[in-house]
RNA sequence: GCGGGUGUAGCUCAGUGGUAGAGCGUCACGUUGCCAACGUGAAUGUCGUGAGUUCAAAUCUCAUCACCCGCUCCA
């Protein structure tokens, strides 16, 4: 059967699923819920772990193969949630999440408060056009605003000469262009500002901070002092730990962090099922190297976590990358790209799925400047090499001791969750459920059905020792009840691949029947064989 | 945060001021001989929540919450 593009697959009927069969359900809905948040029900918890796992075993304990040959060096943690709100001023979220924002009642649309700059605007009029020099009279207008960008400038005046038109006419009265952003301005000429898309000056509010960050207290009095934050991403636990793994693990650069937990960002909009949630997990990984080797590394990375999706069961043509332009770039980042999905909603566009970012020296330059702790990095092999070389004192310190650089693959855990749902999900009219979940067998929450084909004639015992065998190494599920079309059914919507049927054959020559979930075919094998066959399917 | 839309059983929905409904699903019992079979029965609703108008509100009004779409933002 050839693959369903994303595009024709709808996210209502997604979402439908997934509550009815219990893998995703909205957050404290008999309280009517709370905007952001879900949870991960029987089938949907299964399915994170498995992703879970599968990514902790290719990162952290069987990492890929190296440009030189060898396996790569990588170690885990799990770092607390709640760090020292330094943290946070040293990574730059504090300040670089809470960008000002404007909106203007007029035209309801809504700008970034620094990226809105503003010029006076006063109009000319020439009372007597005979004596050039006297006799001009200047009309004050008020200020305009243009949203930033690289020919705001020329766009300022254009708009300027329209609404001097529109006022009473003269000409544009300018003496040299000084753009404010609006943020600058103080809140007396804010009120005067004509927004960039209306024409009435004092339609746009004042700014206002939007702190991307969840915030608690420590401790129990609730103070300035005591006020901390819920990590907006679990990377900055990783830089903490730094100087702790370099003493404690005898690592050398290159080598890479891995951590797998929750993150929280106070999103304006959580939108999109699980895609933008305000309680999300992360798979995030920290590669420290030496500066000349950065964009190597980057670009190993960036190949190797394509391939890891691609690992997952995901169709080639629903994933791409997407290279960061520099003005996209974050302020801690040299080189990033994305690997994007394309999900029903935003098919036949893409949307991430994973950030792969150059992140210079920045993180633990920072952290050594606000800790005060020395973070630097000794290269005892180039100290040898540089020696050798003959280098001089200085030369050999340059080379042997430097600030890492760190190569940082930022995925989304819940959004692996979703790819997966969305890529599994396929509607399929001719069988009886309608539509049912394709999951590659490794990933699905259960991999095997077991039922008595009917609930009588010793069957249900044969099923029963057969669930007992198998459930030691994988997650089944016995079903005895109703018909056996409706537990295929039921099995279909789960994703589960395989349906052993215990029937009157079973009693006579120990064979059962395999159904398969994608073909609906049956095929009989020996009940001694059922472990291999799961065993096999479920290998890479 | 702004604008628009939606909210009735687990799901899909009907119900425009006068007793809360249907189909599917779920559960029980019986039956069963490979794809949501059949029979009988059962459970499930503060009609999103709170106020107001009314003799009477799922229905009208207001507020609020959640979800969807578009801005804005974003991993």
């Amino acid at each position: 059967m050839p693959d369903i593009d994303p595009a024709d697959k709808s996210m209502d009927a997604i979402v439908a699923l997934c509550k009815r069969r219990g893998f995703v359900y909205p957050a404290s809905e008999i309280y009517g819920g709370i905007n952001g948040f879900w949870d991960y029900g029987p089938l949907g918890v299964a399915l994170k772990n498995n992703i879970r796992d599968h990514w902790w075993k290719h990162m952290v304990e069987c990492p890929p193969i190296g440009p030189d040959g060898e396996p790569v060096s990588m170690v885990g943690l799990d770092s607390s949630i709640i760090q020292n709100p330094r943290t946070w001023e040293a990574s730059g979220h504090v300040g670089g999440f809470s960008d000002p924002m404007v909106d203007c009642t007029d035209s309801k649309k809504r700008y970034r408060a620094d990226h809105l700059m503003c010029h006076e605007l006063s109009a000319a009029t020439n009372l007597a056009t005979k004596a050039p020099d006297a006799a001009v009279e200047i009309r004050p207008i008020g200020w305009l605003a243009v949203v930033e960008d690289e020919d705001y400038a020329n766009l300022w005046v254009q708009r300027a000469k329209k609404i001097i038109k529109k006022t009473g006419g003269g000409e544009l009265h300018v003496a040299g262009l000084n753009f404010v952003p609006y943020n600058e301005l103080p809140s007396d000429i804010q009120k005067l500002v004509i927004g960039p898309d209306s024409d009435k000056p004092g339609t746009l509010t004042e700014p206002r901070q939007f702190n991307l960050m969840f915030e608690t207290f420590v401790g129990a009095i609730r103070n300035e002092d005591a006020k901390a934050y819920l990590r907006p991403e679990t990377a900055q636990g990783i830089f903490l730990n730094y100087k702790n793994v370099l003493d404690t693990m005898r690592v050398k650069v290159p080598f890479g962090v891995a951590q797998i937990g929750k993150s929280f960002r106070n999103e304006v909009t959580p939108r999109n099922f699980i895609f933008r949630s305000r309680e999300f997990e992360q798979m995030e990984m920290e590669w420290f190297c030496a500066p000349d080797e950065a964009a190597k590394w980057y670009e190993f990375w960036k190949v190797e976590r394509m391939k890891w999706w691609k690992t997952l069961g995901i169709s080639d043509s629903n994933l791409r990358y997407r290279d960061h332009d520099e003005d996209e770039l974050a302020h801690y980042s040299k080189m990033c790209v994305d690997i994007e999905y394309k999900y029903p909603f935003s098919a036949p566009g893409f949307g991430e799925l994973e950030g792969v970012a150059h992140r210079g020296c920045f993180d633990l330059t920072q952290h050594q400047t606000h800790s005060k702790q020395k973070l630097e990095y000794f290269d005892q092999e180039r100290q040898v090499k540089a020696k050798k070389a003959g280098a001089s004192k200085e030369e050999i310190d340059a080379q042997s001791k430097y600030i890492p650089n760190v190569i940082e693959p930022a995925s989304g855990l819940t959004r692996g969750v979703l790819v997966l749902l969305c890529e599994a999900y396929t509607e399929d009219g001719t069988r009886p459920s309608k539509e049912f979940m394709k999951f590659k067998p490794k990933f699905a929450p259960i991999k095997a059905g077991i039922f008595p084909l009917v609930n009588k004639d010793g069957m249900p015992e044969v099923a029963q020792k057969l669930y007992m065998q198998l459930r030691e190494k994988y997650t089944c599920q016995i079903d005895a009840k109703q018909s056996i079309g409706k537990r295929y059914a039921r099995m279909d919507e789960a994703g589960t691949p395989f349906c052993f049927t215990i029937d009157g054959d079973t009693l006579q020559d120990q064979t059962v029947t395999v159904r398969d979930r994608d073909s609906q075919s049956q095929e009989r094998i020996n009940i001694d064989k059922v472990d291999a066959f799961i065993a096999e399917k479920l290998a890479d």
